[in-house]
RNA sequence: CGGGGCGUAGCGCAGUCCGGUUAGCGCACCUGUUUUGGGAACAGGGGGUCGGAGGUUCGAAUCCUCUCGCCCCGACCA
């Protein structure tokens, strides 16, 4: 049983990789730092895809499509955006190779240097910007609401599968509005609708809030950032919500005509998820006997499993559970294979995480029922045949809530409050997790309080309760808590 | 870029210190038989330029030199 799953106390590390590998989500690639999304870490990719597509419509985006390349120029021209990606950017220098005149293979054709290198994008700020120059005129052009999925590669020194990656998938809007208040509430609307996300269909709890002048993105004025808690005590930033003031608009001379004719320059969110979320999705409900996905994003929510093999009665029966329930909108795989036997399987789809099994055999048949498995605690239960269709998709239902009630209650018993740095130490040492504490608001106490504990400020609750305090570091004033906790 | 480790069958490894039959083992794979309600058993079978290039030697997976790649831990990051 799960008999080459690493236990999560044993090394959490480990068994993260475990379960990436063991279950079939990726795999390494020949190329370093990139994996290969197999097909069920990628299925999983596509029903957040398409979730998050749908709402995105469902507030007014579009999606358009940029280029892979982008300029160097064009990157060098919002200061702190190229400071902050300029160290890992993959660059393009050649167009041509050429047979190597020494020997075997091939070797880059020196007379096809570019004349303009071109930098493989890390994201698409600075590309979009120099093409919405082009787009927006007026003030009856904004506000412009397109969103892109697409891929972008930052080279990063250590790699993790999903976690951190050279290439990774991702989403990005970016927004342009003819002033400032709509633009901040574009930046707040996505970061609910992420938060949305992350609950309602990826079952983690999210802790909301803003990151501090010195976490923020390159280039924004405020970042918004969906916090997640991971079962072994540290946080991971889910996704980013920017509101980017005019700093674009500035560098790549956007303005617009208000209706009075003047001259302004827009305002500009830019916003993003990624495959990481994948990663958040293993690290939050999976056990450890493998994987466990919410319902709401399963690829397969109930696998059929013909006891011992499938025969033309059991699968008679299977197939018209499956048409039942697919009418209902749950999606529901048969078992065909005839050469494992139901031991093997049922380990299979437990280690691949289907919310539900349901096992039917000649026994079970003769007695009008079948049995039915949840994945979450592995309890397991007959039930009539003719109550399954609507047992399974209340159970779905009450699968997602459980998994997302663990994961709060866990979040809850890894949430404390801290007034001093001892106790601020210990708490990290010992159970990890988020900490509130005072902040007496400066970089350099940030910095401080990460050298010494390796913890990090994830964010300024958007709860944020105004309370009077002084800084577990320096002892200086302060206004309120905010939220401190080891990262991925 | 610093510290550590590893490259031997699809995967996981032993063998390397101390050179010497035809390079082994487990899983996986193929064939057959018996099985089949929680990862089946037995029998037979296929699969290797031992990461690469030089060198030492009668003889190299093993020793020497160079080189390439990957993984883990740190600094950077979604």
């Amino acid at each position: 049983m799960a008999k080459e799953i690493t236990s999560r106390s044993e090394n959490y590390s480990q068994w993260y990789n475990d379960i990436v590998k063991k279950a079939g989500l990726a795999d390494h690639s020949a190329v370093r730092g990139c994996m290969v999304i197999k097909p069920l870490g990628y299925a999983i990719w596509e029903n957040m895809r398409d979730q998050l597509d749908k709402m995105f419509k469902d507030t007014g985006h579009v999606n358009a499509y940029f280029p892979l390349f982008i300029p160097k120029s064009f990157l060098s021209k919002e200061a702190k955006h190229v400071e902050g990606f300029a160290k890992e950017c993959a660059v393009v220098t050649h167009h041509r190779l050429m047979n190597d005149p020494n020997g075997d293979g091939v070797v880059v054709d020196p007379s096809a240097k570019l004349e303009e290198e071109l930098i493989v994008r890390p994201t698409s700020e600075t590309i979009i910007w120099n093409t919405y120059k082009d787009w927006i005129q007026s003030y009856r052009d904004l506000p412009l609401l397109i969103n892109q999925w697409a891929n972008v590669v930052r080279w990063e020194m250590r790699t993790r599968p999903f976690l951190r990656t050279a290439e990774f998938l991702w989403q990005e809007g970016h927004t342009a509005h003819a002033t400032k208040e709509e633009a901040e509430e574009e930046a707040s609307l996505i970061h609910e609708l992420y938060t949305r996300f992350l609950e309602d269909y990826a079952a983690i709890p999210i802790l909301k809030g803003a990151k501090t002048p010195h976490e923020r993105f390159a280039g924004a004025e405020e970042t918004y950032t969906v916090e997640a808690l991971m079962q072994d005590g540290k946080a991971l930033q889910a996704g980013t919500s920017h509101f980017l003031g005019q700093n674009f608009a500035k560098a790549f001379e956007v303005k617009f005509a208000t209706s009075d004719n003047k001259e302004e320059f827009v305002w500009a969110t830019s916003w993003g998820v990624t495959t990481r979320m994948v990663g958040a999705l293993v690290m939050t409900h999976s056990d450890d006997e493998g994987l466990i996905i919410p319902p709401k994003l399963a690829p397969n929510q109930v696998v059929i499993i013909p006891i011992p093999k499938p025969t033309p009665e059991i699968l008679e029966v299977a197939d018209k559970i499956k048409a039942e329930l697919g009418a209902k909108g749950v999606r529901v795989k048969i078992d065909k294979d005839d050469k494992k036997r139901p031991g093997f399987k049922f380990a299979q789809h437990e280690m691949e995480g289907v919310p539900v099994r349901i096992g039917i055999g000649a026994r079970d048949l003769a007695k009008n029922q079948i049995e039915i498995a949840r994945r979450d605690t592995k309890e397991k239960s007959q039930i009539a045949l003719d109550t399954v269709n609507d047992v399974v998709p209340k159970l779905l239902e009450e699968i997602q809530q459980n998994l997302f009630d663990k994961a709060l209650k866990f979040r809850e018993e890894h949430t404390t409050h801290v007034s001093t740095m001892d106790e601020f130490k210990s708490v990290l040492e010992s159970k990890g997790g988020f900490v509130y504490a005072h902040w007496d608001g400066t970089t350099e106490t940030e910095e401080k309080i990460k050298e010494l504990t390796k913890a990090t400020i994830r964010c300024i609750p958007l709860d944020f309760e105004a309370e009077e305090g002084t800084c577990i570091l320096t002892g200086k004033p302060s206004k309120g808590k905010v939220v401190f906790a080891k990262a991925y």
